[in-house]
DNA sequence: GCCAACGTTGGC
DNA sequence: GCCAACGTTGGC
């Protein structure tokens, strides 16, 4: 069981544009950087992560889940680069943002805190379980 | 809009 | 294989 961390520019690519993609979601492309490439390896069928937008908003908006292994990544001309895919599953109630994270001491190992410039992150079980409380998802989607 | 932090590139 | 230079990210 894993959960992760999606990092997206709203201007660039936002939550309600992943949610009007649907059940087919979307190919996580664009990513260049080993870091976050391997932890994409890392996923699995149906894992859960959240969706946080960087820079304007700087909140988690939603959950989202894999929905398709890692591949190569169409827009790159290397085929080390592979991304998922995936797809909206949930919208976030209460959304949190990142100065309320880094205020709670229980958030101050996250990643998204320790090393903002990774775009897809590993989460903990309990930070993800906790971070859904805050936002009022008492019984959130779950990892398989 | 600035700038610090980080990651990648490329010369040696 | 090291490391300086550069480019990019993202918080402020």
């Amino acid at each position: 069981m894993a959960y992760w961390l999606f990092k997206s520019e709203p201007d660039a690519f936002s939550w309600d544009q992943l949610k009007s993609k649907g059940e087919k979601g979307q190919e996580w492309d664009g990513v260049r950087n080993y870091a976050a490439r391997n932890n994409m390896r890392a996923m699995k069928i149906g894992d859960k992560g959240f969706f946080y937008h960087s820079n304007e908003g700087r909140e988690i908006v939603g959950i989202a889940e894999v929905s398709a292994l890692a591949h190569p990544d169409s827009t790159a001309d290397n085929p080390t680069w592979e991304c998922v895919d995936i797809r909206a599953v949930a919208d976030i109630p209460k959304p949190i943002d990142l100065d309320a994270i880094k205020a709670d001491p229980r958030l101050a190992e996250m990643i998204l805190v320790k090393n903002s410039r990774l775009s897809v992150q590993p989460v903990t079980d309990e930070e993800y379980i906790y971070i859904c409380k805050l936002c009022g998802l008492d019984d959130p989607p779950r990892s398989p």
